[in-house]
DNA sequence: ACTGATTTTAAACGATCGTTTGAAAGTAGG
DNA sequence: CCTACTTTCAAACGATCGTTTAAAATCAGT
């Protein structure tokens, strides 16, 4: 039958914990399609047929691990950003610090974080859907609230600033440690950091003509 | 014996070109794990066994298919960032134009962008040699450069700063259309506006300390 | 046309893939 | 203890994985 559909936390010993953490580690260092049944078992310390058992396949796991992180994160991030709303509509520091905090705050952050930066740039064909599902409600009420900062800005150009803002956050969190970028930081510099890079970016200011002209 | 060594480039339709080709295809799509050796012979037309005697492996398969496309673009880079730096060292935005001009506008731009944003973003112990060998020097010069331009700035956030434009350029690469983000914009659009982007966040400005003290 | 090297081919190698089976083990409530 | 249910287990399912083999086909030079 139906194993267990109602109560999905559990004791952090027992074979759905220990099958979640085992997928989510391998996950983030080798992707979906690079992280096997039985390494996820092996790692978990439990037999290969306990996943079928417990979340149908590799592929209902996968789910499992992405919303027991994500939600959380996102549940934060919209929850910070109706008090911002709250306080009108031009706050596009307070904004993004909403966006961009739950991430590297939210309890469990360590692997949140990194999951969350692996699921952003997995292949569409196994994370579309997931995707679509858990992000494109934050994304949007986002992308909203940020326009509002903007009201003269094409919405276009919002949300792609939004996506850079997105990707910006993603590689950093995939990469925590590159040898092409030197020095790794603390948490707290790099998300300092990487708000004031976005609220900067999303600023209004002249366009540097020289730039183009100079070069091309 | 050892097949052409010294010719990679061939005609557009030998069987090296149509590996390359179908290769590269299924690595956006799937990336490494996610593509199969069959599915690339099968995509390419040709048999299995003309990937192992061409080009060894499946890895050395994308090894090539990386070169190919990035080492014109990390050269075009290197080029203009010479031509730059004889100006000055005070031109972030023409700094930051030389990394990122020749990503959209280098020739077979189209399958090269999207195959720089993924291979950005791969598991490391697929990929990891590889950047290290094919983005190393472009980075470090491009850093170093970067940092003439501040010199006051601290080295660290210089780089970490750079790495938040190389992680909104991959994302931008890897989902040109994500229904995330709404609609998708043209290659000139879409250069321009990364780069504006980039060069607002790392202009030298104030922090907003009532972003901090206000929300937390 | 013949020879020697290069390239392509069908077929198979052992290994591993995700998933399923049916029996054994564990866990209550009576 | 017995029963009904849940969970775990070894084993195997067919399929596909990356790679290799040796023979067939193609090509270049004389």
């Amino acid at each position: 039958m139906n194993p267990k559909p109602e109560n999905i936390a559990c004791d952090s010993n027992d074979t759905q914990a220990r099958l979640l953490n085992a997928a989510e580690s391998l996950f983030i260092d080798a992707g979906y399609a690079g992280m096997s049944a039985r390494a996820i078992a092996q790692t978990a310390g439990v037999n290969i047929a306990a996943m079928g058992y417990h979340f149908g396949s590799k592929h209902g796991l996968l789910e499992a691990v992405l919303i027991r992180r994500v939600a959380p994160i996102n549940d934060a991030r919209l929850r910070r950003l109706a008090r911002v709303c709250e306080r009108g509509p031009d706050a596009i520091g307070a904004i993004l610090h909403a966006f961009l905090w739950p991430v590297f705050y939210t309890e469990n952050e360590a692997p949140a974080r990194r999951l969350m930066g692996r699921v952003m740039t997995e292949p569409a064909d196994v994370v579309e859907p997931l995707l679509d599902l858990v992000f494109s409600d934050v994304i949007e009420q986002f992308v909203a609230a940020v326009a509002a900062c903007f009201p003269n800005e094409d919405k276009g150009l919002i949300a792609q600033k939004f996506s850079f803002v997105v990707g910006a956050l993603s590689f950093t969190l995939l990469r925590p440690s590159s040898p092409l970028f030197g020095s790794v930081t603390t948490t707290d510099v790099s998300f300092k950091r990487l708000l004031k890079f976005s609220v900067d970016g999303f600023q209004i200011t002249p366009t540097n003509r020289s730039i183009e002209k100079d070069i091309l």
